[in-house]
DNA sequence: GCCAACGTTGGC
DNA sequence: GCCAACGTTGGC
């Protein structure tokens, strides 16, 4: 399978770009959302880049760049009674959702915001940049994905 | 903290 | 299978 490119949104509450440098590697798991589990489950591969963001920051907006460390396997957590993302869909046997485990690759110096992306050129079809998107896994083209690297790297001036 | 946009649930 | 109600996401 090619290469793909990828967004994972994720809360700095919960966790950022660098706890996951601090990390080298961490689990991804929580996703309860079909479509980011088809994602996950379907096309994620060991190698693929991820664009990783943070939501509801301040600013929120493209903190760095990890890596598909490990492709998609069942969330254990799914089926932990009482576990925060304890899930009815899905037994251990037939599992409903997945996870990947994500790699650091590089702390940008400094964010790159939403208003960032919004305003760059080559990123009007990205899905982060249309209104009202919520999904927390989503696909980014490899044009899209270098765009925000440089961006990130401060290699192009912004907006 | 507000609230619009979205996904999911459940009554019918 | 429709759609209103509800819960959640996430920008602001």
């Amino acid at each position: 399978m090619p290469k793909r490119y990828w967004l994972m949104k994720c809360e700095p509450a919960a966790y950022t770009i660098d706890d996951l440098a601090r990390d080298a590697r961490t689990s991804w798991e929580g996703v309860r959302n079909y479509q980011a589990r088809n994602f996950m489950r379907d096309l994620m591969q060991e190698g693929d880049g991820v664009l990783f963001y943070a939501s509801n920051a301040d600013p929120s907006g493209v903190t760095g760049l990890a890596t598909i460390a490990k492709a998609g396997y069942p969330d254990p957590f799914a089926w932990k009674k009482g576990h925060k993302y304890f899930d009815t869909a899905g037994t251990r046997d037939t599992p409903a959702w997945y996870m990947v485990d994500v790699g650091f690759v590089e702390r940008f110096p400094s964010t790159v915001s939403l208003e960032t992306l919004k305003a760059t050129k080559g990123l009007e079809r990205m899905m982060v940049t249309q209104k009202g998107s919520r999904l927390s896994v989503q696909p980014v083209t490899k044009a899209e994905y270098e765009v925000v690297r440089r961006l990130g790297r401060g290699q192009v001036r912004k907006t």
